[in-house]
DNA sequence: TCAAAAAGATGACAGATGTCACTTATTTAG
DNA sequence: CTAAATAAGTGACATCTGTCATCTTTTTGA
């Protein structure tokens, strides 16, 4: 967790746009820039630990970071995976709170550290900024209530076809036959996911290859039948 | 669902100690206080479906809510339990979108509609308010994460062992022979609250109760041995 | 007050899923 | 490059939980 010589300025970051800085003014953003730490991590690094007090926000540059909870059963659940221009941690500090789960680093990642306080400046200062804060985590609020309902009312086949497609949504890339999900997640890791052991995972996924739903690219899932996906993950097509 | 002749102020009104109105100055109110309507209802009545615009937000001064989603399969998950104080719909109205649950009385209340424009008029005339607002959001998230690992990870026998201290911490009532959870919900609503299916939260009940853990008056349930509930519903007691 | 509806309760039963134990394949590190 | 560690895969098996069917009790409403 070394600090780069090269310090990105927020004003230039190109993955702004996709952001929730992306509509602010320059600025407002020049005192982040000037305060920001810009960080690299490897796979397996931590960027926070569940239950440590938050001193500052997240900017994922490049890279996929997993947000997730370890149960009292001691497996690990996956909140949600957070990928460029996703802001971490900043529930927790909004909320005055312990952070309520860790986040590590999944694919090699770019990240900027924001401190607590040049992040509550922008939010003080420019209010689209802060209105924009707070539509995004009611948003999100929308949808992990989707995500409780799911895991109550769904079978765990279901909610891993789902997760498949919502992997395809976010990180899928076209290939002749089928999208791949372009990033690479342990068996383990889908199982966190789903909230599923992982045994049942791996079953599932052979089954899945053996009705020709998805075929396997080394570590990668390709998805073959997006419709067909869809149908499991739901009563209702 | 009928508009009371007497309409009590918000500045006097006595469950606003409980809400997230607590601290905002009576000058901030008083616009809220003359444009709010003071609603009564009865048990059963749709405060709101989910799929709908939200046109304000409801404050609830008496009585109990549901807010809940229904799943694919047509069963219902209840989200969380309102009680007097709690503010209902400002997610989907910050949030920019349609309901994403929908509110249901579970036993008789008295609510205030406060219209979208009022609520966002105190909202920008208090900082400190708003500022309480999305803390309280941000808590609401880190509960929902909890909640999604519970539901994944535990079982139904501690998911319900879980539900009932909650009921209880929530709604609890100092008796001779433990707390009674002084509040009538059907085994269906448990089973909604729990996330399973109503036979088996009638199975679990009376193991419970032959367990001497809870017992039964009337309609409500009686916690005898909170440390074994505690026990149940966790790993590591 | 009485019939209809809703809620509660119980048994039988099947199937999905978790656990454990073990093997094989792949990756990592010394 | 080889050994150790990690990940993937497989089988056996128990059991929790959902579903369906049926019955009883309670509540509701006309």
């Amino acid at each position: 967790m070394k600090t780069q010589p090269k310090n990105v300025s927020c004003e230039l970051c190109i993955s702004r746009k996709f952001s929730l800085f992306a509509g602010v003014a320059d600025q407002h953003l020049c005192h982040v820039s000037e305060n920001k730490n810009f960080i690299s991590h490897k796979k397996g690094q931590i960027l926070f630990y569940e239950g440590t007090k938050p001193l500052g926000v997240f900017c994922i540059n490049e890279g996929v970071v997993k947000v997730s909870k370890t149960a009292s059963n001691g497996k690990e659940q996956i909140i949600r995976l957070a990928k460029k221009g996703d802001f971490l941690g900043y529930t927790a500090l909004l909320g005055e709170e312990s952070y309520s789960s860790s986040a590590t680093i999944v694919e090699e990642a770019k990240i900027c550290f924001i401190p607590r306080e040049s992040f509550l400046k922008v939010l003080s200062d420019d209010n689209a900024f802060q209105q924009k804060v707070t539509k995004a985590i009611c948003n999100d609020l929308g949808i992990m209530e989707s995500k409780l309902t799911d895991a109550t009312q769904k079978s765990i086949r279901e909610r891993l076809a789902f997760t498949l497609l919502k992997l395809c949504e976010n990180y899928g890339i076209e290939g002749q036959e089928g999208q791949k999900i372009d990033i690479v997640l342990t068996r383990e890791e889908i199982a966190g996911l789903v909230g599923t052991a992982t045994e049942t995972v791996i079953r599932l996924l052979s089954e899945f290859k053996k009705d020709e739903l998805i075929e396997f690219d080394g570590k990668k899932i390709i998805v073959l039948d997006k419709k067909g996906l869809a149908r499991l993950s739901d009563f209702y097509g």
